[in-house]
DNA sequence: TTGCGATGCTCAACCGATAGAGCATAATTG
DNA sequence: CAATTATGCTCTATCGGTTGAGCATCGCAA
């Protein structure tokens, strides 16, 4: 790049292009975008339009075209964090999803921060996305009637909202069997039949009640009564669980984990108790990790089937805005250890 | 929302506010993008404008606000997977540091294929970003000249390049930390000084290389001689390593993993082999997983040190467009389990 | 030879925000 | 009291692409 290569700093538009090759701008936006035949360009007319586009490295102004266009094909996502395999594998498919449907995907990771998630609501509908999924989000009725002022349709994904339609894992089926599993393991194992102990996530959070009422029914089921105290809600971080299992008076032998970050909590705890303690202890979890379940005491985890969710989420997005609030509830895998 | 409630389909703009508050849009733009007291706009209509946008939810249209401005304040990344801790923590650092900075971050994930990467680039200049982060690129100095072409600048992240400067991990310096780690734990534990198995990436892969010089050379300096068998490179994807070694002739004693995809592959196979065999095994991995840290055979792992990369990358944005095209080295961190 | 549709293209307005220039009115100075 | 400066706002053009309307020209049939 010589001094004086003016033309280096700016970028090609379509009115360069109708310069060079001789003709007007709209012909060069509508060869561009795949119009020209709806407007009888003919076909030596495009070919030159496009091999000058390509000679003179065109790229389209999105900024200008979406500000023209009614709809911008651009969806928008928000989604706590990436720190696990669950979200990490739902941006990937969500990014993948819009892709296939010649949408452009923007995600924006919120912390699991309130405050945040608005903001990075509003951010997207700066973007004039055509819909947004609230991922996740902690309060998706807020941002369900933030989009409805600006008519931009929503879906809440993983959490469930009530002004928007909800795609969500069966959180109590695959609470059932998990807590079925690690009741089992721990008689087979330990010969223990004393009740489990749910730990991690928040009352106020959807599917910690209803992972909760599922590892509740369970225990019913089998005739073992659950204390109180054996469920812990401390939230998800890990130093909150570690520290809440650490206070507990009696000593656990199985546990129902409630995510995989709070399972780094446990494990940790268990970690640091005599490991003939730690041996006799059994443990499941929600969310799938592969590292995690490769773990000694691990006797299960349920892996939420983030195809299938991101799947009846495009289904769902072809319905917009008409789409009925409703909730659709995907079963979750379970995962065994391989023996 | 009543039927006939024509307002609710239609986003609110600054000439609806201007309408409103009775004034200019002008005034209602500057109030809204700070400049109003440079443009000599009084507190009081200020005021004003401000209320009535928070009363009818109005949110910026970036595509005009850019299409008018010089600089649009948006900084892209491309980034590989969401699968592991690192790519994660990348993606959520860098996403943080742009807002602090006042920029507006927008990540795509190219799912390591090279032809995504280069569409998901071009996807990402047509944002008219102001700067283009290659996360992980398989081919860096392409993405460069496409930027180039379109006068954006460039950094490379993770995986360096020729034609923009690059922020990246010490692999070289982690790599014989880590070595050193396995090679200790196999004499101590095992009572072996047999040369360790290098599994994982591609030598046509700037980060493996480096590795892979520090691993050999840590051998080296013990006067360990490592047969060339004994580096297997056939890529990250775990069911590679785990047939890479099930094809293996002599038995691993200690196992130095490239990254903690390829350890998924590499603790299947060992989950594979007899206990007792397993137990007679070490090995430690780069990048660092909270879970992979915990499993029994794990002697160490690399972490690298997302904070102080995103830190530098930050730094480096601020010289744009006239930084030098150099390669930034950011030290690892050796984690040993907490015994 | 006129009439008419098909073909191939151009014109002008517009999307929403912004920046420079401009224009009143009020306050201050000589 | 006129001249100047400060204050507070508005006007207009513009970014680049898209869209509906419009305008030649050509071929073909009556």
């Amino acid at each position: 790049m010589t001094a004086g290569d003016g033309i280096s700093s700016k970028r090609t538009t379509i009115y360069d292009l109708a310069r060079i090759v001789g003709t007007s701008p709209t012909a060069v936006s509508s060869v561009l975008n795949g119009s020209w035949k709806k407007r009888r360009i003919s076909q030596k007319l495009a070919d030159r339009v496009l091999s000058a586009a390509e000679e003179n490295g065109y790229a389209l102004n999105i900024q200008a075209s979406v500000l023209r266009r009614e709809k911008s094909n651009i969806v928008g996502m928000i989604i706590p964090k990436y720190d696990n395999r669950f979200f990490g594998a739902i941006a990937e498919r969500f990014e993948e999803a819009a892709r296939a449907e010649g949408l452009f995907p923007v995600i924006t990771c919120t912390q699991r921060d309130p405050d945040l998630e608005v903001e990075a609501a509003r951010g997207l509908l700066s973007y004039q996305v055509d819909c947004l999924v609230a991922c996740g989000a902690t309060n998706p009725d807020h941002i369900a009637e933030l989009c409805a002022a600006n008519g931009v349709a929503t879906i809440n994904l993983d959490l469930p909202g009530g002004r928007a339609p909800s795609i969500i894992s069966d959180s109590y089926s695959g609470a059932l069997d998990l807590t079925n599993v690690i009741l089992d393991a721990c008689e087979r194992d330990l010969g223990s039949r004393a009740p489990l102990v749910f730990i991690g996530g928040r009352l106020d959070d959807h599917n910690t009640k209803e992972r909760r009422r599922g590892f509740l029914d369970a225990h019913a089921a089998r005739g073992i009564e659950v204390p109180e105290g054996n469920v812990l809600m401390p939230g998800y971080a890990p130093e909150k669980a570690r520290a809440v299992l650490e206070r507990m008076p009696a000593r656990a032998r199985g546990i129902f984990v409630n995510s995989t970050i709070t399972l780094e909590g446990v494990v940790q705890w268990m970690q640091s108790l005599p490991p003939a303690e730690a041996a006799g202890m059994r443990y499941g979890s929600f969310d799938y990790d592969p590292f995690g379940a490769l773990l000694p005491q691990n006797v299960g985890m349920v892996e939420q089937d983030v195809p299938s969710l991101i799947a009846a989420l495009v289904a769902r997005m072809g319905d917009l805005p008409n789409a009925p609030i409703d909730v659709t509830k995907v079963p979750c895998i379970l995962r065994l250890p391989h023996t």
